[in-house]
DNA sequence: ATGCATTTGTTCGTATGTATG
DNA sequence: GCATACATACGAACAAATGCA
């Protein structure tokens, strides 16, 4: 549907160099130019959460464009949750637009944390099934081992910004199926079913487009993409405790590395 | 796949002696054996990376069934990773995908030789401009700076797997430009203008759709996301040398950390 | 630049078999 | 036996992306 807002050809008139460079014959909508401009701003940590953005008359005036056309851009921007717009106040940058930084110890709660915010989950589904031949692979155990599989919304401040599907070997963990019903958070369950600690051995990370009802539980757009990662996680001895799969929405959430 | 190759130029006539047999009554759904089927071939090696399916419309019409039925077996094979659909263009058999693994020293030509595969470059530009608010925030220097652009694809066996813009500042290395055209890899270059060693400090990764050229020089097709990494490399004492915006075509390359 | 053919993507509607209670 | 829900399968039409003349 947004597909049928971007039939607009502008006439290209006097060329205005000092604006952020928008290219009026490049077969790009100019509204998706400074859409993707101010998105970049955001991304690349010039803007953060909660900053307000220059008036539409000021950005109009800077990019050389006519008002009605920020407005798309911004009307776009504000439809992927990456800014808010307030009639007589301005536009501003959306909160939760989080850094999700991994490492070894990675914990979500402590991520949120870290961004001053209360962490918040939702089971969606909890039960028992066979693993199939990625889940197989990832946990190096045979296809059709009976596993655990917790699928979990991660809110912060309420706002959603990942959905899991967390892997464990029932085999392995009696109990750890009740122990989940009841734990709010994963680290908690596994401590009762004897595993003190773990860490994230390895992370992969690809994207592709959400499926299914992934971008109605991530509140997001169907048109932007998913960061997905693919982590092993293991106890003190190295042996695989969790095979996890996180989607993130893009661009609310980057992944950062430090190392 | 024999049934796959006859039926592909054969015109499909009333009766279908040559199409597949499938059993219609013996409680395996049609699209669970069309996948079987299609997926069998696959791992025979009758189909190799890059082939091309039939259509779908071919499919259905030599498995004598319809074409959602086609579909459904197809998307199946497609969320296992077997396959890549594109519109307008047709399934293809997925190339074994790319890990891309990143960590300090990470460096372009080994993580592809790890993968036993010919690193290659092509410079698709090199020139000096002004940073832009993002990069500037990135490498830390005043917006409007000088910087070395270097815009560069990278290839495995010359297939491009990312596309990377390279900024460094230009008054900080005088010669980087000369160096960076003379030298077939930037660590070349880096030490010729007296950078022996950088390192990795942190990775930023998110996604998003393609724009402008970029599915065309990553020969991707543009309903598919690009990782998208920015990355900070400092010298030995800490001294930003870099700062890079590289994209990668999912599915064929992921991302892979380890901690 | 434009239109056309090809191919996949999406959404209707309809019908049937199977498991459940 | 009957109602219900669900998965499966078929048919038609149109939308959207691609490639080519």
């Amino acid at each position: 549907m947004r597909e049928l807002h971007m039939t607009e050809r502008s006439p290209a008139p006097a060329d205005r160099p000092e604006a952020a460079a928008l290219e009026r014959s490049g077969g790009i909508a100019l509204w998706r130019q400074i859409a993707r401009s101010i998105e970049g701003g955001i991304g690349a940590g010039t803007l953060t959460g909660g900053a307000r953005l220059p008036t539409e008359a000021q950005l109009s005036a800077s990019f050389g464009v006519n008002r009605h056309t920020v407005r798309r851009a911004l009307e776009e921007l504000s439809r992927a949750g990456l800014i808010h717009v307030e009639q007589g106040r301005g536009s501003f940058i959306a909160e939760d637009v989080l850094d999700y930084a991994v490492s070894a110890r990675t914990r979500f709660s402590e991520v949120i944390r870290a961004h001053n915010k209360e962490p918040g989950g939702r089971v969606l589904g909890l039960r028992e099934l066979p693993a199939d031949a990625a889940i197989a692979a990832g946990l190096g155990v045979p296809p059709g081992t009976l596993m655990v599989l917790l699928e979990r919304l991660g809110l912060a401040d309420e706002r959603p910004v990942s959905l899991g599907s967390h892997h464990f070997s029932a085999a392995r963990f009696p109990g750890l199926l009740a122990a989940l019903r009841e734990c709010p958070t994963v680290t908690a369950a596994l401590a009762r079913v004897g595993v003190a600690d773990y860490r994230r051995q390895q992370t992969r990370v690809t994207a592709r487009m959400p499926q299914g009802e992934e971008a109605k539980w991530l509140h997001m757009p169907r048109n932007r993409p998913l960061l997905v990662t693919e982590s092993v996680n293991v106890d003190a001895a190295g042996a695989v405790v969790e095979f996890g799969i996180t989607r993130y929405p893009t661009p609310r959430v980057q992944i950062v590395f430090e190392s």
